[in-house]
DNA sequence: TCCATATATGTTATCGATAACATATTGGAG
DNA sequence: CTCCAATATGTTATCGATAACATATATGGA
């Protein structure tokens, strides 16, 4: 920077204004000191930049896993949510485990983010204390957690698939199954089979059936293994409701292959709906759940939240609802 | 620091070795340290120490989109090479654009990264500058650029389309057609469109059916939309190759709506070997091209190339083939 | 026993920018 | 023509760690 400043006949200060928009600077100045830069080929480092201003730019989102486009809509979300405020976000993959997530709030917080986005309201007891003594916005995404940290964008997937029981039930169905992991590592998909359980008690239905296939996140292929089994142990099913849709295309193509009519011998539903649930044939009844919203209105308050650090006034925890709706199609 | 530094009675030095492995130090005088941090609920600011050290243990790594698996997938493979290293990836997204690809190159330069990965060989007059500059390793990877700036780490989508051609051709099909999109943003697109070309030349097929439908990235939806075209325009059509497989399941759903027998009376083909192909039913003839390789392999290089440069003496170029290859399957 | 080497710790200067404050310049109202 | 406020630029100290060098202590072989 100061090869800069004597090329372009200021000081430091001046250049570093000349590379901040919202600085009094004088025109003629900042395009000297510009063309300076570009003779120069100079690149502003930030690093030192964040240690001076204590503004590194930085948020932390994690995330279970980047291969599941549920998540992948949410970083685009945010992605989007923050272009142009010159935040960058720090992305992480917590690979459905509370430990690994533990680690990744520490390394990410060594990087001095302004905010810190997790998924779920789940974390290791250490975990939860690096998040609660930070000193910046954290903001806990997809789930509602009983006891959140601070804020929260989400909503409950243990009511949103009752929701779904409650639809195929008035829809005629009365054996309805579910097809979820084994593990409880992924909190949402626990939820989700806690909702399937409430759901059939609530419709006076006392008999569940529950197949756990794999542990998350479940695949077509195990989606497909997972209805096998379920046929084969509860022949008599009508419908069964998958803990995402990936797993219920996969049990669709089963379907297809086995000769078993959907819906009539079979129904199917899924969750999520990804692109895969309505392009399949046939269509995928599913629980629609605005992942890229959940993203974009996390986004958006990070803004607010990071805006108000900034200026000295925290904004109060706030929780955000994330809607979601059942999506009848031809699988029901 | 310092606070740590008092409470252990050391000089902040000490503390600094206690939390780098590799330093010569006592182990009880580290207990002790790390007693303090704990106690005092302190996290080191890496932000302050790359400075100094002039080591941010950043690697950026700008991928077309999260939200098509074969980057995502890539993306892992990354992450998992580079576990354990301390080094930490800055994701960006340059949303098929050259041009938002230079924007990004300048920003995550200032971040002061110690590699950077793109994807593909095209870049703008000044983002190539910026990459030659950078006085860091370079890779590009997913395709083979005539001219790389340094490393690559890829192959050949022309090459591999081309064979597709020719597997084609074997079994027996002549009137073959491509389904891509409109415009030239994505490269891998446009290269695969020219392997069409150039298989259907080789095998002295003179009569090529292009159907150019929507930006990229094409959705499955718009692969369907597109076959409907192509069965329209040219109904005598055999076999149709989509650029990638989220295309090819669109217009394989789509045959089954419309009645159309695959493969006795269309044939289908996709790219990418996503998960998806081989879930459909009937699945789907592809690619397989490693994603997951590909990410993998720029990562060991990127473990070795910086090394290199911390230890000073810089790799030389590499060229990294990876590998792909024709995955016959139901659907042609 | 003694010195050479390895191990453990401390001191000082510095990384490259920006905040905070100080100063110079400009433009227009009176 | 002043003079004040707004605008433009400069100076100095500092952010929080680590490199480089200096020093102290332990270890072991001749």
């Amino acid at each position: 920077m100061m090869d800069v400043a004597r090329t372009a006949g200021v000081s430091t200060m001046t250049v570093s204004r000349a590379l901040k928009d919202g600085s009094s600077i004088a025109d003629a100045t900042r395009k000297r000191i510009m063309r300076a830069i570009d003779e120069l080929g100079y690149v502003l480092d930030q690093s030192a930049g964040s240690l001076s201003s204590k503004r590194t730019g930085f948020v932390a989102v994690l995330i279970p896993s980047i291969n599941n486009s549920n998540f992948a809509d949410t970083a685009r979300g945010l992605s989007d949510a923050l272009e142009g405020t010159g935040l960058q976000i720090l992305l992480g993959y917590t690979d459905y485990s509370i430990e690994k997530e533990e680690t990744l709030i520490e390394s990410m917080l060594r990087r001095r983010p302004e905010a810190v986005v997790v998924t779920g309201g789940k974390h290791t007891p250490k975990g939860r204390r690096f998040l609660e003594n930070a000193g910046i916005p954290v903001v806990e995404m997809w789930d509602l957690p009983t006891k959140p940290v601070r804020h929260v964008v989400g909503f409950s997937n243990a009511e949103a698939e009752e929701g779904l029981v409650k639809f195929l039930y008035k829809k005629g169905y009365r054996k309805i199954a579910f097809i979820g992991g084994t593990t409880n590592r992924d909190t949402r998909g626990a939820d989700r089979r806690l909702g399937y359980e409430r759901g059939m008690a609530a419709m006076g239905l006392k008999e569940t059936r529950v197949i756990s296939f794999g542990t998350p996140p479940i695949t077509m292929k195990q989606g497909g293994e997972a209805l096998s089994k379920l046929v084969d142990v509860w022949p008599e099913v009508e419908a069964a409701i998958c803990v995402s849709d990936l797993s219920a295309f996969g049990a669709v193509t089963e379907c297809l292959r086995r000769g078993l009519a959907i819906p009539s011998r079979i129904a199917i539903a899924g969750f999520g709906d990804f692109e895969i649930s309505s392009c399949s044939f046939p269509s995928i009844t599913t629980v629609g759940v605005n992942c890229y919203q959940i993203g974009y209105q996390t986004g958006a308050l990070l803004k607010r939240a990071i805006e108000g650090e900034r200026s000295g006034k925290s904004i109060a925890a706030e929780t955000i609802l994330t809607d979601y709706a059942v999506i009848p199609r031809e699988s029901t």
